[in-house]
DNA sequence: CTATTATTTCGATTATACTAGAATTATTTA
DNA sequence: TAAATAATTCTAGTATAATCGAAATAATAG
């Protein structure tokens, strides 16, 4: 994943009230939920919503898909693991630049 | 993790100047490197890298000890691994929804 | 004390984000 | 076609963020 992205994913994601959306996705499951459940369920505006929600679709977070009358909205699992991935290979990448050498020099210490 | 903390953290990271800086402090390991070393590899403007470590102090992500002239910098590894863990907590938890009633069902999964 | 180096503050510009009410479009049901 | 429900666009106010040059402030070494 390339730094922009995940910087730009993660100023998505970094929002409060987006990322109140993206748990009760989350917890919703992979079968999603239609956008006015979470309106009502979190109790944002839906103008308010829609504006977050296609923040979240531009940078993959979200999955949309209509039936009938309604907009059912899911998160993309793998974009979300991506990121935290992203993260996780910060964390732990310093080793290789501390002996040079080895990455198993972190881990014995 | 509160979900206002990760949410303020995240939005720090999400910002393309300062996730580049977080990937160089990564780098340089716990030892840290002087905020002129930022500046001079990443070709940053003092005042705005100023301004951006800030950020990130505020937040918790960096740390800093003064010796001599110079202001060392370095990640708070920790704090790092706390919002990653934050997203991947998100990722795993709507298992506990599909089926109601079990923590361990992810895992035997 | 002076000079040097390191970092921060100030100030100003420009851009972008958050919010939400009102009006609109789209889809379905009666 | 009319009514109802769902979601989006429009519009606009307000706020916050990013940027960086110039000047100011440490902190140290000589």
């Amino acid at each position: 994943m390339k730094l922009e992205d995940a910087a730009e994913t993660l100023a998505q994601l970094g929002n409060p009230t987006r990322l109140e959306v993206v748990r009760y996705l989350v917890k919703a499951g992979p079968s999603g939920v239609p956008v006015g459940s979470i309106q009502k369920q979190l109790k944002i505006p839906a103008s308010t919503l829609t504006h977050h929600l296609k923040h979240l679709k531009g940078v993959g977070l979200l999955m949309q898909k209509r039936e009938k009358t309604n907009l059912w909205c899911s998160i993309n699992f793998d974009r979300l693991h991506e990121v935290s991935d992203f993260l996780l290979e910060e964390c732990c990448s310093f080793s290789l630049r501390e002996s040079d050498n080895a990455k198993t020099e972190h881990d014995a210490a």
